[in-house]
DNA sequence: TTGTAGGCGTTATCAG
DNA sequence: CTGATAACGCCTACAA
């Protein structure tokens, strides 16, 4: 009696097993009374079935999986609500999970495609750069989405939704500098070569150079072997050291808006106001950076659009209703408080 | 060729199914020679052991779960790293399973419970009433932990580590009041009547009354109705209403941090200065609390401590080495710079 | 040390 | 419409 079986339910039943699993799955040759009369039974006892027994059994599961970078990353947590809302509409399951920060999502992928039996994956965040024998394995159609690059193959295998964080980066550094700033510090994320740290220290790079402005390895500050590199706290650490450092800056564009929080809160304990003594820009759009104070100048993803996209693009793949897509989505920089004209601030 | 299988590892390796899944398993009775061969040819292949059979079939998982309340909260961040450690440390596997506010964690527990073989769950928050029904079958010792309330039967069925939500809220009011507060305003979660949310206000009261101050309703908000209850939107919302509402007040105690960073943006943008006019404070702890601006002043549970309390303890009480306890952690209140003494301010 | 056979709880495929 | 029965992929006695 310890452990409730789908054979219990029929035997209580006075039915087949079958006849149960029909009354479960929803099929449709059964007679409604006999279904009734099963669920009731079912309700009863409080029978659940074995996941792991259907997994196992069954092909057609509608299921699909989402794979989240970060353990608690607010950034994805509208991201998930819409993509829950669309897989609903569509009657499909979803399993989310998260991926630590270091962790391999695609391997975490392979294994979860063999447990459950599903359609498509959906990756929020983590790296753009995988294994091709990896890749390969992955059977089941799936979109990055928020992950910048992606090598243009001719034959396209998976898709791509996400914002071009290497212009948007050039978008926010020329922003910076049209307001007459030229000692932008910048504070990154350097976990791996591949990661979107380095796409936006690229786009970075890049503004500076198009004005013919030397790059100072001396403002790049890179996060590095920490358990969350998004922290506020590692944010807090870097400007630190580029204030005890003593080079010159007016400036601070911090790669995410948590990271810029910490900067603003060192800044504001040496002493510097912003955006008046000095401007700091952040990333990403995230709530905190519209109730901060001073409010964060920010790069804004679509986050809900590219979500809902990203959804809808998936179930249309895996219905053949569309081929793998690269898509771009447009940022927005929203001006706010913590940034200024530089010698003559708000 | 579709889905390997551990017959396909066999025969590929010319051997039975069962020296393979020795090898696998890490059984004792397999010649090194044999295992490091098979383990080979597993590498090449890429072959993934399918979970689901595995569960189905094993019956001594070292595998318990964590399941958090909130897809996306912030404040069990640390929690489930320290976790994560003592499983590790003990080999177990974890399942980390997130659960929406408003969703049932016994009912996602008793599923978690069939599909994978656990053998103990960790409830991160979420309500501290459950339907005694639903605990009954729930064969597997469980601690809830950060959840408040508990009944205190005969024979605990269950553990339960928590700070005393009730007295903590209490001792944030008695703060306010000596700083001379009156009118202090609460912004607490009302989504069902069996949250901290409603403990902590109880709290409030049992400050209010002990000093004979009447319990004005009037100063009494709380969050219904929205996806996320502990959002900076939320606080936001509801610091509004009450400045709209005309009402007088000198402090504002929001029942979490991020609650308290959304009502610190609604009265500063209506030109309160913070401490000055109003003195707000927060409870929880969380990071933004120290690298916001104002620092917020706040109620900090030892997050890392309970964690790992909560985990020896399931780890012990799986060993038969320990009994269900109620265990009672005090949390620190921590003086910032939010709150100040009325009428002689900071 | 290794291989063979049976069964975990379900669903799918058949006959009735 | 319903009920047996054979898989699903793996683990575990038990036999070799």
């Amino acid at each position: 009696m310890d452990e409730l079986t789908i054979k219990d339910i029929a035997r209580k039943c006075g039915v087949g097993i079958s006849t149960v699993s029909r009354a479960i799955n929803n099929h449709p040759d059964i007679s409604p009374e006999t279904r009734k009369m099963v669920m009731e039974v079912i309700k009863e006892t409080g029978f659940i079935p074995n996941n792991s027994a259907r997994n196992l059994k069954r092909v057609d599961a509608k299921c699909i999986a989402v794979l989240i970078k970060g353990i608690t990353n607010p950034f994805f947590g509208p991201a998930i609500q819409i993509i829950e809302k669309q897989a609903q509409k569509k009657k499909y399951a979803l399993v989310i999970q998260h991926v630590d920060a270091y962790g391999n999502e695609l391997e975490v992928a392979l294994h979860l495609v063999k447990e459950k039996r599903l359609r498509g994956i959906i990756f929020l965040g983590g790296s753009y750069q995988h294994d091709p024998v990896q890749i390969a394995k992955l059977k089941v159609p799936f979109v990055f989405c928020t992950i910048g690059k992606v090598k243009d193959t001719e034959e396209k295998v998976y898709s791509n939704i996400a914002v071009d964080d290497r212009a948007e980066s050039c978008k926010m550094t020329n922003y910076l500098l049209d307001l007459g700033h030229k000692r932008i510090a910048i504070i990154t994320e350097g976990t791996g070569a591949e990661s979107v740290g380095q796409l936006r220290l690229e786009g970075y790079k890049d503004a500076l150079t198009a004005r013919g402005i030397e790059i100072d390895e001396k403002l790049i500050y890179e996060v590095k072997d920490v358990e969350d590199p998004y922290s506020m706290e590692s944010g807090y650490a870097l400007a630190k050291k580029l204030l005890d450092s003593g080079v010159d800056f007016t400036a601070v564009f911090a790669i995410a808006d948590f990271l810029a929080v910490g900067a603003c809160r060192a800044l504001h304990e040496a002493g510097k106001r912003i955006p008046e003594d000095v401007s700091v820009a952040g990333y990403d759009g995230l709530d905190i950076g519209e109730y901060y104070t001073p409010q964060l100048t920010t790069i804004r993803q679509p986050m809900e659009a590219m979500a809902e996209r990203t959804a809808q693009l998936l179930l249309d793949i895996i219905d053949g209703k569309s081929k793998h897509e690269y898509i771009s989505f447009p940022a927005e920089l929203v001006e706010r408080e913590s940034t200024a004209k530089l010698g003559n601030q708000d």
